[in-house]
DNA sequence: ATGGTAGACCTTCTA
């Protein structure tokens, strides 16, 4: 089973190049971020004539996640748990896989830029909710998958030029804390525990030339439960899509697990 | 030190 995340900066402007990737990847399952519109603007139909099912979590101009199957989602969970006054949609977590059920999470964690304001204290709210809410998932001991845009550089390998990020919030010791403190729940990051994974990175700017210079990082993951984490046979990260035409600045991180 | 790009949408905000 392929399971893939993707943070395609705007279903709509991106459609044909996503429709493309979908038709020759053939993910079994994909979390999508950013989708950037509402429910109803969600480019159902094209999804669904490829033999997919949906589930969408979309907001006006901004954020937006979605789940894009083979099989039925169900157990669907729209939002994070633990602020009844968060907005923002980022989190949708749903069940499926048919006879080989998997629970699986689209998550756009807040970017968090510029530090010191309150999108950073947002963001770290948010990480911590990421965690307790993991917590509670950990429990039912299943195949579980919570990939997505992290908005967070893991370690100084995932980035070219760890200077140009000190005072990002991407990069902050406080944000890898958050980080490191939901791995240690028990979670496998898919990257770094696959056999011979590539050093890569999933994110180039737009600006100033950063994927002619190879300026990125890795700051889209997928985290596995144990019961996930004994099934992964591989990941790959598709590095030529950020290659083609109006690409998204973020590429699609692929798992596939022996399910 | 600055500015550079992209998308939604209306004027600036987010990234």
């Amino acid at each position: 089973m392929k399971i893939a995340t993707w943070n395609v900066n705007s279903v709509n402007a991106r459609l044909d190049t996503v429709l493309d990737w979908f038709t020759r990847a053939q993910p079994d399952v994909a979390c999508l971020q950013e989708i950037k519109c509402v429910d109803e603007k969600f480019p159902r139909e094209p999804f669904e004539q490829l033999g997919y099912n949906l589930a969408v979590f979309g907001q006006k101009s901004y954020n937006g996640v979605a789940l894009v199957s083979k099989t039925p989602l169900e157990d669907v969970r729209r939002g994070l748990p633990g602020d009844e006054t968060d907005e923002q949609a980022r989190y949708l977590e749903a069940v499926t896989g048919g006879e080989t059920p998997v629970r699986v999470a689209s998550i756009y964690l807040p970017n968090g830029n510029p530090i010191g304001t309150e999108k950073f204290a947002y963001k770290l709210g948010w990480m911590d909710r990421l965690r307790a809410h993991a917590a509670e998932l950990l429990k039912l001991e299943e195949p579980l998958v919570l990939a997505g845009d992290y908005n967070v550089i893991p370690n100084d390998d995932d980035v070219k030029t760890p200077a140009n990020w000190m005072n990002d919030a991407l990069f902050q010791p406080e944000t890898r804390g958050a980080y490191r403190a939901l791995m240690w729940l028990g979670l496998t990051d898919a990257y770094q525990a696959a056999d011979g994974a590539p050093h890569g990175y999933t994110f180039w700017d737009y600006q100033a030339g950063a994927w002619q210079r190879n300026n990125g990082i890795r700051i889209d993951h997928a985290l596995l439960s144990a019961q996930a984490a004994e099934r992964l046979k591989g990941v790959t990260i598709h590095k030529q899509q950020r290659a083609s035409d109006k690409p998204s600045d973020h590429v699609p991180f692929e798992i596939e697990l022996d399910l």
